[in-house]
DNA sequence: CAAAATGTGAGTAAATTACTCGCATTCTTC
DNA sequence: GAAGAATGCGAGTAATTTACTCACATTTTG
């Protein structure tokens, strides 16, 4: 940041150019992402965008930092502790469904389109480690030991599997649809309560 | 198309520059393609290029089609007929994997960032018609009965899973990971295999 | 060989856009 | 309430980018 804000009126000019940044960048992608828009659509002059944000990319890591962190957020909140399998992954994709909810295509753009200055995006960073950490200890529990490689892998493909889920039903305009949440529910508990009995095919 | 390409000559060129447009679109997204990077990269002159493709939609479009169709020619090959849902899962993921690995950041753009002037994109194209009801019918097939409503939203969680977890890989660099693939096949034939016992949740 | 098809690439016109700067307004502090 | 700090403004620009043309060269065909 270029310069801090020190006053409440900065503060809040500061928070709605971030979120009116998500909403250019979900809705229209990195091609269409432009620091005028930006300002436009946050009804604050270029100027004041300029005065804390030294450049276009420091906003998007701001974006991106900001997002990611709610993401964790969000999973933090659903944890395993005492739930079935059933309704500990309905917790958990009913809060990924949410999060995704207000800027549909948002994840994706940050994961994927977007270039950053700093590696909150390479697939070894901070974020994508805990994130992980999250699922594979999930994964363990279910197994009632502590997580292992394996689990490390399957929470891989449960937390990509999802995101895949959810991201094209987005594309469709399904991201409300009950019956595509169970189902998803359903893809992923099958696989977390099998997961304990049988070891790798 | 400007003109219809007559001789074997022109014939390659424009399938040269097609190659050469999946791989920069694939590798640098929409907003990097460029017509003058596709035919720098084909080795062939940018006004041969505008010979054949009217503006820059019409390549898109023609990049898309290509790639859908050698998805669908794909999904064709390996038939479900006569194998334990394993196997057949197991044949689809593996095709599904080989046609990632070529272009791996292509399916994506094509279907989320890059524009089009006909329906290709949408949601209820020709193409992704005849993909979910490959799918589906896969799904009524294990259930012993024509495909319905159900399968259908079946159809859409694996499709997407699987497109989840490979396209998730394929940014991690593990397109290739055999413990992925495999774990991959068993969570979506879990859900295949009990998706005829119990109804609808 | 004539004519059609194909290939060339320097050049351009137009649009785009990240970012600055001089000044106006609002807030804090004493 | 005054001075100074913080914030806000937005027309303007400089630089880049890039889709696309056109006049001409080369190759193929009949």
């Amino acid at each position: 940041m270029r310069k801090e804000p020190r006053q409440a009126r900065s503060r809040a000019t500061v928070e709605t150019v971030i979120q009116a940044g998500a909403r250019i960048l979900g809705n229209e992608g990195w091609a269409g992402f432009t620091t005028n828009k930006v300002a436009d659509l946050a009804g604050v002059s270029i100027g004041s965008l300029y005065q804390y944000f030294p450049d276009k990319l420091s906003l998007v890591d701001a974006i991106r930092r900001r997002h990611l962190e709610d993401c964790l957020a969000v999973m933090r909140k659903s944890k395993a502790d005492g739930l079935s399998p059933v309704q500990f992954v309905a917790n958990l994709v009913h809060a990924m469904v949410d999060a995704h909810s207000i800027y549909p295509g948002l994840h994706r753009v940050l994961l994927d389109e977007a270039p950053s200055s700093d590696d909150y995006r390479n697939p070894n960073s901070e974020f994508e480690i805990e994130y992980l950490n999250y699922y594979a200890e999930a994964v363990g529990a279910y197994r009632n030991r502590l997580p292992n490689g394996a689990d490390h892998t399957a929470a891989l493909i449960i937390s990509d599997a999802i995101d895949g889920v959810i991201h094209n039903a987005a594309r469709r305009g399904m991201l409300t649809d009950s019956t595509m949440q169970s189902e998803l529910v359903r893809l992923v508990s099958l696989y977390l309560a099998d997961a304990g009995d049988e070891a790798t095919a």
